[in-house]
DNA sequence: AACTCGGGGCA
DNA sequence: TGCCCAGAGTT
């Protein structure tokens, strides 16, 4: 696929979707990586409704980890996971302080180590918070997704990563992602793909393909 | 590989 | 009312 058609994608999917945008626009990476936790299994509506007060309330790691577990849970309950989710945020600030100076580490090694945190969240951080290509995560939306707008023909998602690693510019991957998500949740999803409401169904070889 | 956490969105 | 979901950890 020739890249100007990849970057076309891109572009219009940036300007469909303008708050992918805003919800990257978090003031450091501890907001950005919290709020990437938070969004497991639920909504962007969601975390962004909660983490619009919980940012107000929590800035540094030492913020999380002063207040009981019970409250933060409180904070969080409509995302879902919340026991879990606010365990591993005290943990991980805990970790923080402990192992890092407080700072969230740059790098993917670091990262994994913290609890609730593994390759695609790292991924999300690292390329959004920090800037660093290092991969791109593929999860069941950019499988999906990318696949019909034929960017790779494989199924594995090892090779589907490198695929894309060569069709999209290094400063989009982390937008890149978070944009064939949104789609894929919303528009072109597993189960009857909404390709009449698709901004990209001009472009996309799989368009009103589907039973 | 299957199971668990879980409230919310949607048909 | 039932089904599905921006993940990660445990067994």
């Amino acid at each position: 696929m020739a890249d100007e058609r990849v970057n076309k994608i891109i572009e219009i999917l940036k300007k469909e979707y303008p708050d992918v945008k805003i919800a990257l626009n978090y003031s450091n990476p501890l907001e950005l990586l919290i709020a990437t936790i938070l969004s497991a299994q639920c909504t962007d509506r969601q975390v962004n409704e909660v983490t619009k007060d919980l940012f107000k309330k929590y800035r540094t790691p030492s913020d999380y980890i002063r207040v009981p577990q019970e409250e933060l849970e409180k904070n969080i309950y409509s995302t879902g996971f919340y026991k879990n989710k606010a365990k591993n945020i005290k943990r991980l600030c805990e970790i923080l302080v402990e192992n890092f100076s407080g700072e969230v580490p740059d790098n993917m090694e670091d990262l994994i180590t913290l609890p609730g945190v593994a390759r695609k969240t790292a991924n999300v951080v690292l390329s959004n918070a920090f800037g660093k290509n290092e991969g791109i995560a593929v999860d069941t939306h950019v499988k999906r997704v990318s696949a019909r707008l034929g960017m790779t023909d494989n199924t594995n998602p090892d090779k589907i990563e490198k695929d894309l690693m060569k069709l999209v510019p290094n400063k989009d991957w982390g937008v890149f992602t978070l944009l064939l998500i949104r789609h894929g949740r919303e528009i072109c999803t597993a189960k009857k793909p909404r390709c009449h409401d698709c901004i990209l169904n001009k472009l996309c070889p799989s368009a009103f393909t589907f039973g």
